[in-house]
DNA sequence: AGCACGCCGACT
DNA sequence: GTCGGCGTGCTC
């Protein structure tokens, strides 16, 4: 008999894999993919089986191998194919296997169990008395207290660490490793279904029975144990007793908890395809039917129907029993997308995004995982969704810079979905009215096969663009312009509606000294604290810390303090005065807490309760208005001002994007852009629609630059509290690099090393910043030249007492 | 990540 | 002398 070996990814922040010992009784029951609870030193462990073997794997002789404690999982949680793709994950961004797999699992079964400690017998017999250890009493007689409330309740972490110790030692306390938070489960529904009927003496003699068959009998036979508990005294006697007699069984199934804001739409036949879409759909279908990986770069104006596309690709793949994988940006998963789905796909869709409730959360990924659900539509992170037999993937939006992650694991969900369909040789469709340079390039060099839809459907035109120089603007026009509100009160009067667009991003409502010119500042950021009206406070839109306005300047005393900039809610005020008596409704952070405030709100624009629509990003993306006839773009340039060589490249694709919001219905869209730089070329080819000629130009200087996508970039960001150390340790990664990189020279792998400079935001969430940027020009080099980089900062003392987090083709820079 | 080990300053 | 700080290294 030949011995089974395990290897395992625990999940912490370990960097190697572990094996064990396959015990004899679990061999048959383990496979990679599941879960199972190991021993790790003095404690235990949760972590996946990524690789099992006969031969015992080659390791030094020190290590003892031992033996796996137990199988949490009746069959994989995560198929072979995300297995593999959450390898290369943690190869491509530096990042350890094991905090993959908790990524890509859904939240709570990446969980690994907590310590926690209890009384034994012998603890608690123990008379409590003056000299007892000072943790002792923190422990009642069967209760279990966890370890981070022993660290707690004790001045130091150590030293609650210590007294543990000892109470364990002397046998007073043991530990015991549970899950901190339930883990999640699916929740069954026991119905009681009726078989017989007791006989009408027994029915005479109580009325509960009478009660009881009444219920079965009014719902057809077949009742909820739950309801039948509420509305009948004694239920549980009788059930017990007639399901005894076989007069009624009890049926236990696991219930689907579903969570959706979305409206049901009717059912409908799919429209008519134009011949572009056509012609487009014909293009992809072959690499569905006879699956091989093709990635496709779909090119399509808003408004061109890349939906319906998506839609017929689907079901071509459903025809053939194929699933499929749709991601969309962050804020445009929309009821409205959504009820697009599930008015074509009905039950077989899995909607998944940061808005579901854990329980419908988990029964999406069972129903996904079970193979129930083939089509799954969702966010970012479902990318890691196990959809079963996967045909196709396709990938919405693709320049939405959303679909990076940007803390932890800093994945890029775009670029994960194309190494997912590569691996599983089926197509992977990128859609977008204005796709990202990098995306361009590859469709440029023949990597990409580029389709496209240059026309809006039933040829509606597409929306006249206006630029207005705010810097010729009078003082009371500062925020809406005399066009802009000229343009408003003529939508209004024809009946239709306006979307006003701010794009607050480092730019909201700051408070300043008007004595000293102080700008009021988060106490754990570097940046402004925001103003809000409504609530009279200030709030940092980075950490969330709050305070009230101070009646006199922190810095120096005096007053008065001044608000300054511009927000929604001010704009909201604007164009009150500008349109009287129009209704209003704005939409943004503040009066949007969760999905249920968005319906409510755009139901109040598209049902025309609203004239004025306000708004940030949120509503820029993915929301159809057709009666919104004008676009006012507040500050078009905001953007533009991003410590960012994509800043360009950002604000076009936003302006393209608000733009496009215009004149969806029948009637043509008007678009006014308000800007301080109305030279810029970035607002020059938003005015003229020309995105072809911005991404040439662009490209032409990023290739000068030598800036992606012409080379590759990788941020190393450097965190302390302390500002000295963090200073200090990134000039040590610096001049760490710039030594690796000048030997690595030698061997032909270049990489250039720049800066450290401190982080945009120097200060956040009361961590000192500081960063450097490494350049390479292929990935080969960036994988060789990082990993030893990181081998070698692992053994430089100044960088152990840092956070060191490493960001691969970095896309905020923050 | 946790947890142990081990080496130094300040208390009984 | 020991208690308790934290820097260093390991977990199959």
């Amino acid at each position: 008999m030949k011995g089974l070996f395990a290897e395992i990814a625990v999940f912490s922040a370990l960097e190697q894999t572990l094996h064990y010992v396959v015990p004899e009784d679990l061999s048959d029951s383990v496979q990679p993919g599941m879960r199972v609870l190991v021993p790790l030193g003095r404690r235990e462990s949760t972590g996946l089986v990524v690789g099992l073997t006969a031969e015992r794997p080659d390791l030094p002789d020190r290590v003892a191998l031992r033996s796996l404690l137990a199988v949490l999982d009746a069959r994989p949680v995560l198929p072979p194919d995300l297995l593999d793709i959450c390898r290369w994950i943690s190869k491509y961004y530096f990042y350890p296997l094991g905090e993959v797999l908790q990524t890509a699992l859904p939240p709570g079964l990446g969980d690994a169990p907590g310590t926690f400690y209890r009384l034994t017998p012998a603890g608690s017999e123990k008379p409590s008395g003056p000299d007892d250890e000072p943790l002792l009493p923190l422990f009642t007689r069967t209760g279990k207290v966890s370890l981070e409330e022993c660290i707690a309740a004790f001045p130091t972490a150590s030293g609650a660490r210590k007294h543990l110790r000892v109470l364990e030692r002397a046998g007073l306390i043991e530990r015991v490793f549970e899950w901190k938070t339930p883990q999640p489960h699916a929740r069954i529904t026991r119905t009681a279904v009726l078989i017989g009927r007791p006989a009408e003496t027994r029915m005479k003699k109580s009325a509960d029975l009478r009660r009881f068959m009444e219920m079965l009998e009014e719902s057809g036979g077949r009742c909820g144990l739950s309801e039948l508990r509420r509305e009948v005294g004694n239920a549980g006697y009788w059930l017990k007793k007639l399901e005894e007699e076989g007069l009624l069984r009890i049926d236990a199934e696991e219930e689907l908890r579903e969570f959706s804001c979305a409206q049901c739409l009717p059912e409908a036949a799919p429209p008519e395809l134009t011949p572009a879409q056509r012609d487009v759909l014909e293009a992809v279908l072959p690499c569905i039917e006879r699956p091989r990986f093709v990635p496709f770069l779909l090119h399509g104006v808003t408004g061109s129907g890349k939906t319906e596309i998506y839609l017929r690709l689907i079901q071509a793949a459903l025809d053939r029993n194929g699933g499929s994988l749709v991601l969309v940006p962050e804020i445009a998963l929309s009821t409205q997308m959504e009820a697009l789905f599930r008015q074509r796909f009905g039950r077989l869709v899995a909607i998944w995004h940061s808005g579901l409730p854990p329980g419908p959360r988990f029964d999406q990924w069972r129903e996904i995982l079970n193979g129930r659900k083939p089509v799954v539509l969702g966010v970012r992170s479902a990318v890691f969704m196990p959809v079963s037999r996967p045909a196709l993937i396709i990938v919405d939006e693709e320049h939405d810079s959303s679909y990076k992650q940007d803390d932890r694991l800093r994945y890029h969900a775009r670029d994960v979905a194309i190494m997912r369909a590569r691996a599983l040789g089926i197509p992977v469709v990128l859609g977008s009215a204005t796709p990202s340079l990098q995306s361009t390039h590859h469709a440029q060099h023949g990597r990409y096969q580029v389709l496209s839809l240059p026309k809006r459907i039933l040829d509606r035109p597409l929306p006249t663009i206006e630029v207005v120089n705010m810097n010729r603007e009078s003082s009371r026009a500062r925020i809406l312009s005399h066009a802009l509100q000229q343009a408003l009160r003529e939508t209004l009067e024809q009946g239709r509606q306006a979307l006003l667009f701010l794009n607050r991003r480092g730019f909201a409502t700051f408070i300043l000294c008007g004595s000293c010119g102080h700008v009021l500042q988060c106490d754990y950021c570097s940046v402004s604290l925001t103003y809000h009206n409504g609530e009279n406070l200030l709030r940092c839109h980075y950490c969330g810390w709050e305070r009230d306005v101070p009646a006199s300047c922190p810095a120096c005393g005096r007053s008065p303090l001044l608000r300054h900039g511009v927000g929604t809610e001010r704009l909201e005020a604007e164009a009150a005065l500008a349109a009287p008596g129009a209704r209003i409704v704005r939409i943004d952070r503040d009066t949007v807490a969760g999905p249920k405030d968005m319906v409510r709100h755009l139901d109040a624009v598209r049902h025309a309760r609203a004239d004025i629509l306000i708004g940030t990003q949120m509503v820029a993306k993915g929301h159809d208005f057709p009666n919104i006839t004008l676009v006012g773009v507040i500050n078009a340039d905001t953007a533009l001002q991003l410590p960012d060589y994509r800043s360009g490249e950002i604000t076009v694709q936003l302006l393209i994007q608000v733009a496009g919001r215009a004149g969806r219905g029948d009637s043509p869209g008007r678009v006014i852009l308000q800007t301080y730089n109305p030279a810029h070329y970035t607002i020059q080819s938003v005015s003229d629609m020309d995105y072809a000629g911005f991404c040439d130009k662009e490209l032409e200087s990023r290739e000068q630059l030598q800036y992606p996508p012409f080379a590759r970039f990788l941020r190393l960001l450097v965190t302390a509290r302390e500002e000295n150390t963090a200073r200090e340790a990134a000039g040590q990664l610096a001049a760490l690099s710039r030594e690796t990189a000048s030997e690595l020279r030698e061997s032909g792998c270049r990489a250039a090393v720049l800066g450290p400079s401190p982080a945009p935001l120097t200060r956040l969430k009361d961590r000192y910043r500081w960063h450097l940027f490494i350049k390479t020009w292929t990935n080969e080099e960036m994988q060789q030249f990082v990993e030893t980089v990181l081998k070698r900062a692992r053994d430089n003392p100044a960088l152990r007492r840092v956070q060191l987090s490493v960001d691969r083709d970095p896309m905020a820079n923050l």
